[in-house]
Parts: structure tokens; C-alpha cells; sequence
DNA sequence: TCATCTCTGTGACAAATATCACTGTACACA
DNA sequence: TGTGTACAGTGATATTTGTCACAGAGATGA
């Protein structure tokens, strides 16, 4: 790992920082498709993404996944930055959405470097808003707006992280926002004749520019 | 305004800053049912809850309000405590449940204690994660369970803060949950039957116990 | 090439919630 | 004491979303 590229990644965090982040951090390459954090998992790491995407979803009793936020490459998992107790669990699903590189610090150090490091806790504290932030807006979304509507914000998201061409089933879509296939297909199809996208098999085109 | 009260309240803040406190805070007394942050209002102020309870609110385009989570007496107002810009405008509406007794700290010392006081940081960073978590409990709620569930929640929690004698009236409830008055009475009906409350002009009456 | 599997499309129906229209009833207060 | 107003109850109906059943299309591999 360089400290070239940390920087970066990070820009906002100092010198001495990049120095431990290349002494006590581990890169992990993962897959699109892993599971990076599952929930009611024992939280032994802070994740720094480094490349690639990660999603987050929250679930319920019976397993249900519901997409809540992507995480970017300079983008770290807040949860998991300040664990009051040691062995604090996670209350978050965290999925590789592309091939990823992510930084793991042991959490002993989270600590430590809070009180050290100026930029570090600025770090966290930036990103607990700007997670926080989009906490508010996924609200927004279920609370106010309609399925069509959640659809619509969902694939422009995907389209933003991953190209206009987005390689996924109608039930993985409509797993992620807690609805059903069918409901899915439905809606799609008369964006379709809106000429807001083209459906393929497994793949959906958006063309709509706004 | 007494150091010992706010040691009470923030027991984990250290000495130096109840000084801090007690010289550059405003105590305000508001009334239940005040208005204390509009959305968009800009934040020149942290408010700390010290007596009463807040509640917090989400606002669509068209004004609809959807409650979010309450602040009791201790807790802080996270969103206002982290300004990365200056004039940042408010995403939350707070209005008071009761009457309630508010610390309000000019946004500049925010910075200062931040750097200055490890106990301050770290109250903001626990104040961060505790709302962060009530969020996702909130996206759970509208995610996953239909709206006799989440009544059920809404009346449990207001409940818990203001005792089982709730004075609202049907309509208040629906602005909460962004429902309707009529799908309000008819499940208050429904949970009446069941024998869970009673149902008066204006009151009802928790009695389920579990 | 056939069998099988996954993905998609669609009609029919069910359930949950919203909306409309109207009624009754308790309370405040002139 | 009457009367207006806010609150609550309820039937009818619309809309949105979910579920079921099934069909067909395209990929895959033996």
C-alpha cells in the first residue's frame, strides 16, 4: 500500500496518520457480491474503502434486506468508527457492489488516534454527518414518495456509482427496496414506454438525461 | 443557571466546560408546542435539552411532517453540533412536546471545544451514534412494518416519555406518521377492541401491558 | 438438440392504505 | 340555552402495492 494514493483517498487526514494507516492497517481485496459485514456481526475493524463500492442495508427478523446507502472509495463505515463497548455488534449488512479494496484498522487503535489525531476525529465526525445525511434522505424516500418514485431515485443512484448500463434482475431490485418483483417489472415497463430506459435481459439501459 | 444541575445532566462532560456553559450558553424557556428549528432556518446555535423533551421532525416539499425521534432532557440536537460550513441551513424541524428549558451555545465555540475538550468530542460523537442508531430503528419502522405495527410504536414511545394518558387528538398522530386521521381511529378502534387503550375526546388511554 | 433453469411479462385477485362524504357528539362560549 | 367548532366514527370507493399462477423467452450445459 502506498502512501501516495492514501492521500489521496483522504486528503483531509495528516502526515502522521497516512504512517499508521499504512503500519496497522490490512488490505482486503473483495469481490463484488461479498459480504463485507453482516448483522449482529462482532465489530473487530474500521473499514476505509480504497476502491470499489460497497452498499449498506439494513435488515429485519426474517432477513430482509433494505438498501440504505453506497459507500465510496474515501468513504469509511461510521458505525463502525466509534464503539462505545468493545464487542459492539453491527446493526448494518455491508455488501461488496463492485470488486473493492478496503483498509481494515483494528479497532484499539479508533481510541487512540481520536485523541491524537485532530484530522482523524474530524474525519469521523464528517463522515457520521454525511452518513447521517443520507440516513434523512432514505427516510424522505420511504416516508413521502411513492414506489415509482423510490424506483426512479434507486436507478439513478446505481446508474451514478456504475454507468447508464446496469447489470441487475428486476428481483434484485426490488430486494433492495423492499418490494417485490412483479411490482418491479410493472413499473420498469412503463418507464420503458416513457422511453425513460431500455430493458434487456439483465440488463437496464436509462437513457432519460434530466 | 447551576454547575450542578448541568453535571447531573452531562455527567460525562469535565469540569472546565460546565464553566464554559454557564458563561456562553442562553438558557431559553419554551413553551410545548414551540417551534425551536425550522428546516432551512440557518443554525447559529447548539442546543442542548436540559429539562422537557423535543421532538424531532422530517418535512417534504409540501410541508407534511414526519416525526423522526425525540430528545430528552441530557441529549443534544446532533445535527446542530457539526457545522462544516458556516450558515449551513437545518434539514430538521424541532418542536417542543413540553415545556421545555433549552442551553443554547453560539456555533463558534463548537471548533474551539472540539480541539480543547476530549469530553465535548467525545459527547458529540456519542450524541452522533445514539441518533445514527435511532434513525435506522425509524427506517426499520416505515421499511418493514405496516402502519398498526408502527402505531403501536408511536403510542409505546410517546407513552414512555409523557405516561400511559396520551392528550393528543387522531389527526396529530396521522401528521406524525404522514398517514390519514381516518386510518388513525380505525386501528385506535381496532387496539380499543383488543382492549389495549380507551379511547376519550382528546386522551387515550395506554393500559396493554407487556 | 433437448432439458432445464433463470429471468421476465401479465392477468387476476387480495390486502393495506388513502380519500371522500357524511354523521354524530362533546365542548366552548356568546 | 342554543350554536358553532373541533373531534371522532364509519361506509363506500379508489389507489397502491403485494401475491399467486402461469406462460414464454433466452441462456446453459449435458
Amino acid at each position: 500500500m502506498n502512501t501516495a494514493r492514501l492521500k489521496q483517498l483522504f486528503p483531509t487526514l495528516e502526515e502522521a496518520l497516512f504512517e499508521e494507516l499504512v503500519k496497522h492497517g490490512t488490505v482486503k481485496e473483495v469481490k463484488a457480491g461479498d459480504t463485507l459485514l453482516r448483522v449482529g456481526q462482532t465489530i473487530r475493524s474500521t473499514m476505509l474503502v480504497m476502491d470499489g463500492i460497497v452498499k449498506l442495508y439494513r435488515e429485519d427478523e426474517e432477513g430482509k434486506e433494505f438498501f440504505i446507502y453506497h459507500l465510496d472509495a474515501g468513504q469509511a463505515c461510521s458505525l463502525s468508527m466509534v464503539c462505545a463497548a468493545k464487542h459492539e455488534t453491527s446493526e448494518v449488512l455491508a455488501k461488496a457492489l463492485t470488486d473493492a479494496t478496503i483498509l481494515s484498522i483494528p479497532l484499539e487503535f479508533m481510541d487512540q488516534w481520536m485523541g491524537k489525531y485532530k484530522t482523524w476525529y474530524q474525519f469521523v465526525i464528517t463522515s457520521y454527518r454525511d452518513r447521517f445525511e443520507e440516513l434523512l434522505k432514505t427516510i424522505d424516500a420511504i416516508a413521502f414518495s411513492n414506489m415509482d418514485e423510490r424506483l426512479e431515485d434507486y436507478i439513478k443512484k446505481q446508474v451514478d456509482k456504475l454507468g447508464s448500463s446496469l447489470k441487475m434482475t428486476h428481483q434484485e431490485i426490488a430486494t433492495d427496496l423492499n418490494s417485490s418483483r412483479e411490482v418491479i417489472s410493472r413499473l420498469l415497463k412503463k418507464m420503458e414506454a416513457k422511453g425513460w430506459l431500455v430493458i434487456n435481459r439483465n440488463t437496464i439501459e436509462w437513457v432519460k438525461k434530466d
